[in-house]
RNA sequence: GCCCGGAUGGUGGAAUUGGUAGACACGCAGGACUUAAAAUCCUGUUCCCGUUGAGGGAGUGCGGGUUCGAUUCCCGCUCCGGGCACCA
């Protein structure tokens, strides 16, 4: 049959013939029959580390925002391939976790089981995107054979100290060493609290004693600290799960319990952690986090002696320079001090206060600074300086764990000092003159010394620096630098986590297991409920506890950041029995050269990370100092939350539903938002959206319980399949509420990755999510759009077809055209693959195709070029294209195309001609002239003599490929 | 409360080093093809005034500033998102 020239059916027949379906499953098991993924250790090619900071594998399964991240790395991954790289790109399971043990709680089910369910969804989602991962490497951080080596490096923590002299860690025999040499002489280390002690009485310690002792300096250690103990529930929360002072779960009381537990010495590696922050290619604002967690300071720390006692009260301050402004001091209510230090006076006022205190949150303590809460202790201190006595309180604003937990209080000159003072009634003294600062606020370091004695008259600066070296010199205390950053909490008493490998002799002295008795594995449950008195739900396996004779296993389990802390080092060489990773493989890997993740982890475990990696580089067992060279935040991918207004009171014992139109100005006080399923609603996302009569049945049909439900809009009210009119209108027009936020479950409007890949194909679901705008940034996800992603693939595909939808392509030259068509493009996608700007590479992608399709092109030297170039965004169409161009291995193999600026050469350039710049004019000019030229023929341009007749120019700048501008007065 | 981000057409976004604001898409409107629909192609689309295809004004959350020139730099706000140490 003749086909006569019309587009329309041609381009039918082209479409037909991309079937993303029968491709992509094609060529998926392509690769796995090929190996294609596999990545060697033993390479000549450079070595580059790609990863992805790897998923908890929730029950709800992936949802449409978890693969934005590992799409982009991906396609770098792939890129880097191409560039001639070897490249490592794994991806494995953060397994271990409450909601895990929350579910089993619940069902009974083992975490072990269901998390294993749920891996094996989240592969076949994965599998279902087409990512470049070498599973063969694949990790579970609740594998025994993985969490072995968690417990090893738990043990070498657990073995070491840190010496301050030296700056890396040292194992604890030299530490016993020096103390049965020297004792507590001579030592520079990092401990919990100052000790001294001699050689002698360190000898003469129990073995008990000696463990204690050496707590205080271990990297892994034992201390008490404060948890938040819900009694009824049997556990310990997070600041998260505490709304008010009671368990957001059941709204039981919570309160600030004392605990021994594990801590990990990162304070140790502070200075280190602070210092490489420099060294790492991390945004600015990810740094500045890590760096304010850290939060070094410099100051002055400063012993108060209190009157009556032979205790002093240890302080920091960063301005020394206010003392003499110090008219009040203020401890932690939890200070070691405060039993001893309360009078019989103020006892019962300080115990009601300390009662109030157990009831609040860290984070409610921190927030509340409005209204002041404290009590008077009835004790006083000498302030060193001024040998004033100023009164001892205890404010909850005083944390204990941050510096010493007491502050020497200002008011003058701190903020919160000053709300303290003013309504406790205690004096303030301005130690600071600011008139010649106007602007300055009250904690800012400026201004001239008043009433401060020795300093008057001094600027703050110098005052500082004179203050410190006073207190030196009179020896009530020294320099120092704090950090805000506190070891880190431990031990979490959960079933689902890694066991410690440590055993309790009859004196309750730690001991480390034997290397050659891991992994301890986690004993069976049956009950995963908390064990009664704080304990772990692992205390219930009796046979586990005391398997050994004479000693008890430790029953509390690891944090979810244990096995997270050094994954990334065992892709390096996963399921090696011998070693976390082998010393050939971890010195041919590196360290992670590009690292994508989310900002919610800008803290918590990349700070583990770090220190665990310098750790082991101390000893070392990795060849770097930094763990991730390169990172890359990615955005959250946000949903559609759709609610309808509910009245909270019934009508006549039913349901009342009201448009968003008619609840008035203040709808939270009557109305409670119900979430509705976002596909019922009409124009959801918008303002318009809304339900009408269809959506309200659809909405009947999935609530039950709403059938009988009123459903009142301005056209009128629908009830029990009637609609009765206000207007002439005839049916229901009701408003929902539109906001962005989550995606999840509880908000049915999670957009499940396997559904748009069922329908558009993986290749088109990758470019897609991709196309919706930069990585970085937070974005709401809406399906609408992915159709100009479609078309674009099929209009690529379309490239190789002839009008009767054979694959043809045509082996004649390219014109100069086309060769520009493809270079800007090789230009674009080079440059922003390079900056991670992956959206504008779509667009760069879309513009060449509708080029070459005007343009006719069907050359190969085009299009093949074309097709690697495609290649790490859309894998599956690719290949095929690569096979049916002739090719026989993947295209994934091929050499990515290279740049020939000789192909975008102009002669001349379009100027933009603005008068006081505002664009008036465009004109092209020859690309090699001068700039007197350019301004004089600008100048003679029709279209800019009419803005400047009659007018003084000014000035003129020529900026000289880029743009005119005239100035005129 | 503290720390870190973000805000550009009806929508997602582009503008890489201070130099043509709105690339590329979605949506919408009109047209072609079709018995029709789908699909596809073409044209238009920041807003306002004006209009023959003239021309002009405003405009990147709000208010100031620096500059020949500001989405971009500085100061002060508003709103939204993330983190704040046991969610992962």
């Amino acid at each position: 049959m003749q086909i006569h020239y019309f587009r329309p059916f041609e381009k039918l027949l082209a479409y037909m013939d991309y079937r993303p379906r029968d491709i992509e499953k094609k060529w998926r098991q392509y690769w796995v029959e090929n190996d294609t993924y596999k990545v060697s250790n033993d390479s000549d090619k450079p070595k580059f580390y790609v990863l992805d900071m790897f998923p908890y594998p929730s029950g709800a399964g992936l949802h449409v925002g978890h693969p934005l991240g590992y799409i982009a790395s991906d396609i770098f991954a792939r890129y880097k391939r191409l560039c001639g790289y070897n490249v490592l790109h794994p991806m494995g399971y953060d397994a271990f976790g409450l909601p895990a043990e929350q579910y089993a709680i619940q069902t009974g089910v083992h975490p072990a089981v269901s998390t294993n369910e749920n891996i094996a969804r989240y592969r076949e989602q994965l599998d279902n995107i087409g990512f470049s991962f070498d599973w063969s490497r694949e990790v579970k951080t609740c594998d025994p054979e993985y969490y072995k080596w968690t417990q090893w490096i738990f043990l070498e923590l657990f073995e070491h100290w840190y010496d301050n002299a030296q700056q890396k860690a040292r194992p604890i025999k030299e530490l016993v060493a020096h103390l049965e040499a020297n004792g507590t002489e001579g030592l520079e280390a990092a401990q919990s609290e100052p000790i001294s002690l001699s050689a002698k009485a360190w000898k003469e310690m129990s073995a008990k004693e000696k463990d204690s002792t050496l707590m205080n300096y271990r990297l892994a250690y034992r201390k008490t600290t404060f948890v938040n103990w819900c009694e009824e529930l049997g556990t310990v929360l997070a600041n998260d799960e505490v709304k008010d002072g009671v368990s957001e779960r059941g709204g039981f009381p919570v309160e600030r319990k004392p605990m021994l537990q594990w801590s990990l010495r990162i304070t140790a590696y502070a200075e280190r952690l602070l210092r490489s922050l420099d060294t790492l290619e991390w945004s600015e604002a990810m740094k500045k986090m890590q760096s304010n967690w850290i939060g070094r300071s410099e100051g002055a720390q400063v012993f108060f002696p209190i009157q009556g006692h032979n205790e002093s009260i240890e302080i920091f301050t960063t301005r020394p320079d206010t003392i003499f402004g110090a008219t009040f001091m203020v401890l932690a209510p939890e200070h070691d001090l405060v039993d001893e230090l309360t009078t019989p006076e103020q006892r019962a006022e300080v115990d009601k206060y300390l009662e109030y205190v157990k009831s609040r949150s860290e984070r409610d303590r921190m927030a509340d600074v409005k209204e002041a809460t404290g009590v008077f202790t009835g004790a006083y201190a000498t302030n060193p300086l001024t040998e004033q006595l100023v009164p001892i309180w205890l404010g909850e604003y005083v944390l204990k764990d941050y510096g010493t937990g007491a502050i020497m209080a200002v008011p003058s000159d701190d903020e919160r000092d000053h709300r303290f003072a003013t309504k406790f009634g205690i004096e303030i003294i301005d130690v600071i003159d600011k008139s010649d600062y106007p602007d300055a606020g009250r904690e800012d370091k400026v201004g001239k010394m008043i009433n401060s004695g020795f300093l008057n008259g001094m600027e703050v600066k110098d005052a500082i620096e004179k203050t410190l070296q006073e207190v030196e010199k009179r020896g009530i205390g020294s320099r120092q630098v704090n950090y805000r950053l506190r070891d880190a909490i431990y031990s979490r008493q959960r079933y689902w986590g890694e066991p410690f490998p440590i055993m309790y002799d009859a004196d309750g002295v730690a001991h480390g297991m034997d290397v050659k008795d891991l992994p301890l594995e986690l004993p069976d449950l049956a009950d995963f409920k908390p064990a009664s008195g704080g304990k772990s739900p692992l205390a219930r396996a009796e046979d586990w506890v005391y398997a050994v004779d004479g000693y008890t296993r430790e029953t509390d389990t690891m944090p979810g950041f244990a096995g997270s802390s050094w994954y990334f080092l065992r892709y390096m060489d996963a399921g090696n029995p011998e070693a976390f990773a082998s010393r050939e493989a971890v010195n041919y890997w590196q360290d992670v050269d590009l690292y994508v993740g989310g900002t919610e982890h800008a803290v918590g475990h990349l700070m583990y990370s770090r220190f665990w990696h310098k750790f082991l580089f101390d000893k070392g067992l990795v060849p770097t100092d930094e763990p991730f060279r390169k990172l890359i935040n990615q955005g959250m991918i946000q949903g559609v939350i759709e609610s309808m207004y509910m009245q909270k009171e019934k009508v006549n014992g039913y349901n009342r539903f009201v448009c968003a139109g008619l609840v008035g100005e203040e709808p939270d006080k009557d109305f409670v938002k119900i979430p509705v399923h976002v596909d019922f609603v009409q124009d959801y996302g918008s303002n318009a959206s809304h339900m009408d009569t269809e959506s309200i049945k659809k909405f009947m049909d999935w609530r039950p319980e709403f059938q009988h439900a009123i459903f009142e809009c301005g056209n009128g009210i629908y009830q029990d399949g009637t609609f009765k009119s206000k207007k002439e209108v005839d049916g229901s027009h009701l408003m929902t509420v539109s906001e962005v936020g989550k995606m999840s479950k509880r908000y049915f409007n999670v957009v499940n990755p396997d559904d748009v890949v069922e329908r558009y194909g993986a290749d088109c679901f990758r470019m897609y999510e991709m196309f919706l705008g930069p990585v970085e940034q937070a974005k709401p996800w809406d399906t609408k759009g992915i159709d100009g992603v479609s078309k674009f693939l099929r209009k690529f595909w379309g490239l190789f077809l002839d009008q009767e939808g054979n694959f043809h392509v045509s082996d004649a030259e390219a014109t100069k055209d086309e060769q520009k068509i493809l270079h800007t493009c090789i230009k674009k996608i080079r440059e922003d693959i390079e900056r991670f700007s992956f959206n504008t590479c779509v667009s760069g992608f879309m513009v060449a195709t509708n080029d070459l399709q005007k343009a006719r092109c069907n050359k190969r030297s085009i299009l093949e070029q074309l097709v690697v170039l495609l290649a790490p965004f859309a894998p599956h169409m690719t290949e095929e294209l690569w096979h049916k161009l002739g090719h026989e291995g993947s295209v994934h193999d091929a050499a990515f195309p290279e740049f020939e600026p000789k192909w975008l050469i102009e002669d001349s350039i379009a100027y933009p001609i603005s008068i006081n710049g505002k664009k008036r004019a465009l004109a092209e000019f020859p690309a090699d002239a001068s700039k007197d030229d350019l301004e004089k023929a600008a100048l003679e341009l029709e279209d800019i003599q009419k803005w400047i007749e009659g007018k003084t120019i000014r000035k003129v700048i020529v900026v000289p490929k880029r743009m005119i501008n005239i100035v005129v007065g």
